[in-house]
DNA sequence: TTGCTGACCGACG
DNA sequence: CCGTCGGCCAGCA
């Protein structure tokens, strides 16, 4: 493994890993780059992705209620909103609905990696 | 260099 | 149930 990879990084790396119509959490990704308590490091990832060139799914990524709380970084309120519902995600008062069935916990799915 | 801020989370009263 | 506080750490003036 390239120990050399940032946190950032390896942000985006789980990140880009989310599957299509499946949402997570910025604690569930802190936990996982065993970062627990930096939850907030994992929402300055996404919003620093935003300037990069690389396609991060920075909506598929919310709060661990669900709630849309970056929105508003998308420049719209409700860009991110448009692109969950675009891909079948329901979304109601900016929260998503059935928010735990479609989580997708990235150490639980990755823990063949 | 120091200090404030922030797309969070959990604990406490 | 609701408001408040601490911790975590990188970026920026």
């Amino acid at each position: 493994m390239a120990s050399e990879t940032s946190f950032f990084q390896k942000v985006f790396a789980v990140v880009r890993q989310i599957p299509y119509g499946r949402v997570t959490s910025y604690g569930a990704i802190a936990a996982y780059l065993g970062n627990k308590g930096s939850a907030r490091m994992v929402g300055w990832a996404l919003n620093s992705s935003k300037y990069h060139l690389n396609d991060i799914p920075a909506h598929r990524v919310v709060n661990r209620q669900g709630l849309l709380t970056g929105k508003q970084a998308f420049g719209g309120q409700n860009t991110m909103k448009d692109l969950l519902t675009s891909e079948g995600v329901q979304i109601e008062n900016d929260k998503i609905l059935h928010f735990k069935e479609i989580f997708w916990d990235p150490g639980k799915e990755l823990q063949n990696q």
